[in-house]
DNA sequence: TATTATTTTTTACATCCTGTATGTTATAAT
DNA sequence: ATTATAACATACAGGATGTAAAAAATAATA
């Protein structure tokens, strides 16, 4: 599957890799503000100056290196399957993203903490939008019209999905990646007054 | 109502204020991460040894700064009216938050954007879940049980509005915050597939 | 294996920002 | 008018950044 280049002198793809496991190793341990370029070649065993034949910047490697991460991930989930509107199991696709966020809690505790990364926080919510838009289109009738723009409705999931997350991973993921994507998906079909046991008052004809 | 302490030596309250309104104008024109404290210092006309003597750093002025801001906004809305689960008319208290916001707006876009600043990001969104938990407890029966504790849907929630606010402001505002209160109330009352017109199948015993 | 090409290292340097120290000046409180 | 103190001007050491140039190490190739 995976061929390397032979073209691409084999220093090259080990020194990315040595910066970007030594950036993670430090995001898990001291805010993302205060870590310098020396710390990150440091830590690789690498040269600061080495550092700036590769990347800009910190935030260079940063963009760089998670883009690879989205792009795995969008890629196990995109031919999205059509348990899509099942509410009694998780679509495998959302289930999925959070193991691999379970698998590296301790880095995205940090990315979403109030020291996070607004960059990857960022990224992570048009990854979660755009993964929503997809499983809604799946699920919608093509003649039923919205009330709200799918646009708009992928951002307030994306948003309550983070804070989810948040939540389960500032709490020590008391539940299993499984249990959470169930959880997650039943909030979201019933909402969060249904979540808090409200009962709704008639509905105003906007139903 | 405000009664200045008399014993405060005026030129404190003064240098502060010019230090908060000179990072709030560097804030709209740069990213949080790139101001220093001289461009601050400069921005405010004082000296940058004077910051020094009233702030440890930069995330030290911020933080205290907008408490003041949140403190402000929490007297006004505290006492919750009896209009928290009306479904037709959005309840004042939230729409009073996004007229705040509205009349900040490239403040807020600048934090909650790509380079944003997640201190505050995260100080928005506990306001926001606590705001969600006294409007949610006004509505909720004492006697019914809810599926999902009240702390984690009003960490759901809490993330939705954020993500809403977020497509809110990065459109230039299309619609009022009265409107965008009133959707925004919708949203959450009959959740996102509602919103996406999306018919929920038979619901499975967990309502 | 020997040669060549390229990456990495070493060392150096100018620039900027930070945080603190010290003495002086300006201004508010009394 | 006097006194207290806030703000200023200046200076300095330490650390981080980004770049430059030549030497050393290592991979690719014949």
């Amino acid at each position: 599957m995976i061929t390397p280049d032979p073209k691409v002198d084999r220093r090259i793809p080990r020194t990315r890799k040595l910066l970007w496991e030594a950036l993670i190793a430090l995001i898990e341990e001291k805010d993302y503000s205060e870590i310098t370029i020396q710390d990150i070649a440091d830590r690789a065993n690498v040269n600061r100056v080495t550092f700036y034949l590769h990347y800009h910047d910190k935030q260079d490697l940063l963009v760089k290196s998670v883009e690879v991460i989205f792009e795995e991930l969008t890629a196990k989930t995109t031919p999205l399957t059509g348990e899509a509107f099942r509410l009694d199991v998780a679509p495998e696709g959302m289930t999925l993203v959070y193991r691999h966020i379970a698998e590296n809690a301790r880095f995205y505790r940090k990315l979403l903490g109030e020291n996070g990364i607004p960059l990857l926080v960022d990224r992570l919510r048009k990854f979660l939008a755009e993964l929503t838009m997809q499983r809604f289109r799946l699920a919608m009738q093509p003649d039923s019209q919205a009330p709200v723009p799918l646009e708009v409705v992928a951002e307030y999931a994306a948003g309550s999905i983070i804070g989810l997350i948040t939540w389960w991973l500032e709490n020590d993921m008391p539940i299993s990646p499984e249990e959470f994507s169930h959880q997650t998906l039943l909030l979201t079909a019933y909402g969060p007054y249904w979540g808090a046991g409200i009962e709704l008052p008639k509905e105003q004809g906007q139903m």
